[in-house]
DNA sequence: GTATTTATCCCCCAAATAGGGGGATTTTGC
DNA sequence: GCAAAATCCCCCTATTTGGGGGATAAATAC
C-alpha cells in the first residue's frame, strides 16, 4: 500500500481552485502522490492521521485555525511529516512565527511549479526550502545596523543586559569594577535615550544594535 | 569602462587553486566580470575601491583579518557591493555572525558551479541566496522547542523577563496581580531549575523555550 | 597635535526589585 | 473527576537599580 519511492502529500489550502492546481501538477509528477487534500485545519485533522503524510503543503490564511496555529496540532498529530508553508504572505512576523511553531519551509505562491516540486523533495530530506524573497527576509533580520550609536564595550554590556545580568554579574564577566558597569550603563541610556533596561533592550532590538 | 550589463566581482580567498577555479568559472560567464582576486582582506582593502565591485566573494578562512571580521571593513569600503560569503564551514554561529555582519549571501564550496553564478546575479539583485544545507541551519535556528515543560502563560512571562521587564510591568502589560506573576515566576524557576533571570534566560534560550 | 570619545574608577542617595518561604482559590483540559 | 494551570494573598531581607555628582588615562578622530 506505502510505497516508499512515493513522496506522500497532503495539501491543506481553503481556495479549491489553488488546491486542484496543486494536487494535479504535484500528482501529475512521479514519484508524488497526493493523498489527500483539504480545506480547511479542521477537516484535516479528523482524517490526517490515516494519511500518515511525508510533507504538508499548508496555505497561512486558513478558515477556522489559522496556517500558524495549525502547525504545531499537525506536529502532535503526525509528528514526522514536514511541513511547507505556501502562501502570498511575506510578513517578517508570520514567517518568523511559522518557522518557530515548527514550519521546514516556506514558499510564496509565486513560485514556479518546478521549483515548489523540488522544494517537497528538498523538505522530505530535511531540508529548508525558502523562496527567494523569503530567504531575503529572513538574512535581513539577522543584519545589524552597521553605525550604531553605542561602542564596542557598550554594545558588550548591553548584550549582557540583553541576557538579563545584574550589574555585578557583568562586572565579575568582564573582569571590571561594579562602577565601570554603572558608568557604562549610564552613557548607554544617555545615547539610546531611555532610563531602564527594559526600555533599552526595545529600542536595541528594533534598532538592530544587538 | 564600466559596463553597466556586467556584473563586476571580486573574490577574496587564500587557496590559490580555488580562487583562481573561481575566476576562471565566472570570468567565462557572459555578463559576469572578475576585476580582481586576493588571497587575504589586507591585500583586497588597498585596491578594493577602485574595484568598484557589484558582488564580494569572500572566503570565512583567510590569514590575518578573518572574514567575518572583514565584512563591515569591507562595507565601509564599498558599502554598495553585496558580499557573498563562500566557505566550507557550516557552524551556526558562523553563519549567524556573518549574516549580522552584512553579508548577503551564505553558500558552501560545495555548491555546484551553476549555483554558484546564479547566486551571484541574484544577490546582485537583492536576494539573498543560501546552499541547501545553510538554509536548514537557518530554518531550524528559528523552531521552538514543542515539548516545552512551561504552560502558555508562563512562556508569555518568560519572553516579557527575556524583554528586561520588571514585575511590576509584567502585571500591568497583563492586566494581572503584581502577586500572579510571582507565582509564574516560581514555577517557572522551578520547572527550569534556577533561581535568577539570568539563569532562566540561558535555559530558555539554550533549549529554544522562547 | 589637539580634541573628542572611550574605558576605567570613585562617592553620595532613596526607591524599587528580586527571590525565598508559606499558603488559597478558581478555572481549564483531558 | 482529577491534575495542571492561572489567579491571588501574606511574611521577610538582601540585592539591585537609577539618578546625582565627579576624575583620569588611553585610544581615536580630525
Amino acid at each position: 500500500m506505502y510505497n516508499s519511492d512515493n513522496i506522500r502529500i497532503v495539501i491543506i489550502e481553503d481556495d479549491k481552485t489553488i488546491r486542484d492546481g496543486y494536487a494535479f501538477l504535484i500528482g501529475q509528477t512521479e514519484g508524488y502522490s497526493v493523498v489527500n487534500a483539504y480545506a480547511s485545519f479542521e477537516d484535516a485533522a479528523k482524517k490526517i492521521a490515516t494519511d500518515a503524510p511525508d510533507v504538508i503543503l499548508l496555505d497561512i490564511e486558513l478558515p477556522g485555525t489559522n496556517g500558524v496555529e495549525a502547525i504545531p496540532k499537525l506536529k502532535k498529530i503526525v509528528p514526522r511529516a514536514n511541513i511547507l508553508i505556501l502562501t502570498v504572505y511575506e510578513f517578517e512576523k508570520l514567517i518568523f512565527d511559522a518557522l518557530s511553531n515548527g514550519a521546514s519551509g516556506y514558499l510564496t505562491k509565486n513560485t514556479p511549479a518546478a521549483k515548489i516540486i523540488d522544494s517537497i523533495k528538498e523538505v522530505q530530506q530535511g531540508g529548508g526550502p525558502m523562496s527567494v524573497s523569503i530567504a531575503k527576509v529572513v538574512i535581513n533580520s539577522f543584519r545589524k545596523n552597521q553605525d550604531s550609536p553605542l561602542s564596542k564595550r557598550e554594545t558588550q554590556i548591553l548584550e549582557l543586559i540583553y541576557n538579563g545580568k545584574s550589574r555585578p554579574q557583568i562586572a565579575t564577566e568582564l573582569f571590571i569594577d561594579l562602577e565601570t558597569v554603572r558608568s557604562h550603563i549610564k552613557n548607554i541610556y544617555v545615547k539610546l535615550d531611555v532610563n531602564s533596561r527594559a526600555d533599552a533592550i526595545k529600542i536595541a532590538r528594533d534598532n538592530k544594535l544587538i
